[in-house]
DNA sequence: CCATTTTCTGGGAGCGCTCACAGTCTCTGG
DNA sequence: CCAGAGACTGTGAGCGCTCCCAGAAAATGG
């Protein structure tokens, strides 16, 4: 028992006594395995299952400048998504592409101002190789300070105001809307309302403006804003259901807020879908769980992930920036 | 121009270097700025504005051997937390309680098995000086790793198997089940069925055990299993009509599996509470926007996470362990 | 006034690893 | 039989920080 003490944990250089080897043979054996006999290979294995030896992230990063490891950060002061389905498969997805990689996923709340400044002290620091930012709110300093150490980033949804500065990731929010528009439009449908998202989410203009595609400027009575959760959803229908009774259709910009809107209707005395058609978006589990089932428009959150994920690795390996727009398609069911 | 080169991240050298002071100077108001001149203070902080400078946490870390981050590790094969509104809260409390000391939060997920083994090795690696541990199920390795490392632990809820060998904080749930189920029989209620939580948690043992404290043996009929989904509680209470279509009331292990056994009860023609009354467990959103509002148990996921951080803290500055239970209290609402 | 204490500063050592380099040893083919 | 090309190994340097110690400078007390 020369080197190795009691409570200390062990390091390459016990691994490497015990082996009969030096620090080198392990390190190699430790990253691939090349240049290596047989039997060293044996030996350092044989040792490291013995001594339990577990290696030193912080001494690795110190010299390689990387850690493996990227921060999903959520800068949603509510906690909205943690009720959002669609978000739970985008976590998973990430975390697993991720780890085929050999890259670990952590995720940062930064809900508060302070939790921002906080996440960015600890994620420049060092503590990740990059971030994925989900449903960051235009003119957050947080990109700010990412960009400015070089940190790469790619945001789910379109960044609005860093779209030249930053990759994402996002669905064709403005054509899924003019499916679902053009839809109801085929429909015979000739007042079509539309009940928005929060106008500082890509969610929230774009759908619109998919709307406006279609109607041109259509009756400003016929737009309404919700904040995606369900209670908006109904408040947003019952305004306008006040401003403009005649109408035959509404476009809800999330399944959720369509849930909300069908109760708000049905509390109206109307029928869904012949008295007043109903089209969701995002195609959730709401969308099936909702009765009539949702006419919506589906998007693919776990090609949404992945494509993420590879678009960050290959920030971090070569640098660049680049955007990927994903297809969204309309589902029919039953409320339109 | 002699020492700052274009691309390189500055380090400390660069800072002393621009104050016109030494390394260690620079170290010292990072850390407090005792016994330093508020000349060089000034100066100090001038240069590290100047040249942006962020500490190099795997620098740090590699001499103090501490991290300043935690992980919450979720181990829940099924996204199950992620739509418990509790989760949410449980989450954030920690963050913050965490914050408040300085260390950061990140939640890594580890669903499936290479997952664990994934994650157990990034954690052990030295990214995190404690763990929080959520919803593990007994006989993980999980648990046996991270004990062997010495990894400071607290668990949320009892750690089934582990009761000795690591802390956690846990609400009552045996209590809180004596109080519902005492509180039924005390509204005259004779028959009462138990929809319990899966047989490998202590949420589904505990409060298990409670009912059985009130009622002793009772009838096995009596007793249908779930596994805290809304449908899981649908299918349970069906079980329970068939098999003991007398029952006149039934204590549900949690609020969201008790929204299903109401379905199914309507379905099978029964008013609540008029013919069988309903409880649940947890009080969390959906208690009340059930129809009728669920008599439920609430549990305090606030206190819950700053316990569990109190004590991480604790044995991660000190070492031991400890055990906190937290008390359960009934809500009376409509249901039962 | 000098002897102490207290404040403040710089620099060496070393945390545990990777990487580049200089070797050594074995196996080819001409 | 020897030159050259592999295969394999050990060692030194250094990543950027903290900690400790020695020493200088300033404040204190008798």
């Amino acid at each position: 028992m020369s080197t190795s003490s009691a409570g200390r944990r062990p390091t390459m250089e016990d691994v490497a006594d015990m082996a009969g080897v030096s620090r080198g043979t392990v390190s190699r054996v430790l990253n691939g395995g090349h240049y290596v006999s047989p039997d060293a290979l044996a030996a350092v294995h044989r040792a490291i299952r013995k001594t339990g030896y577990v290696v030193n992230q912080h001494a690795r990063s110190l010299v390689t400048q990387r850690s493996d490891s990227v921060a999903f950060i959520l800068s949603d002061p509510q906690d909205r998504l943690f009720e959002d389905p669609n978000f739970a498969i985008l976590l998973k997805g990430c975390t697993q592409a991720l780890a085929e990689r050999g890259i670990t996923l952590v995720l940062t709340i930064a809900g508060t101002l302070e939790d921002r400044k906080r996440v960015g002290r600890w994620v420049t620091a060092g503590h990740v190789d990059g971030v994925l930012l989900v449903s960051e709110h235009a003119g957050s300093p947080l990109i700010d300070e990412l960009r400015s150490r070089g940190l790469p980033i790619v945001a789910a949804g379109r960044p609005i105001g860093y779209e030249r500065d930053i990759s994402y990731v996002a669905a064709d929010d403005r054509d899924g809307a003019r499916q679902m528009v053009t839809y109801l439009r085929s429909r015979g449908h000739r007042r079509i309302g539309i009940i928005t998202g929060p106008i500082d989410t890509p969610g929230g203009v774009d759908r619109l403006a998919g709307y406006h595609d279609v109607l041109g400027e259509a009756d400003p009575r016929l737009v309404a804003n919700g904040d995606y959760t369900q209670d908006s959803g109904a408040r947003a229908m019952d305004e306008l259901l006040h401003r403009a009774p005649d109408l035959d259709a509404v476009f809800v910009c999330s399944d959720l807020m369509a849930r909300g809107a069908i109760a708000a209707l049905r509390r109206a005395g109307k029928r869904i879908p012949e008295d007043v058609a109903v089209g969701g978006f995002d195609d959730s589990k709401a969308a099936v769980s909702a009765t009539p089932q949702l006419t919506t428009i589906r998007q693919d959150f776990v090609r949404v992930s992945t494509e993420m994920v590879r678009l960050l690795h290959d920030a971090i390996t070569s640098g660049g920036r680049s955007a990927v727009i994903l297809p969204t398609d309309l589902v029919i069911r039953d409320s339109a």
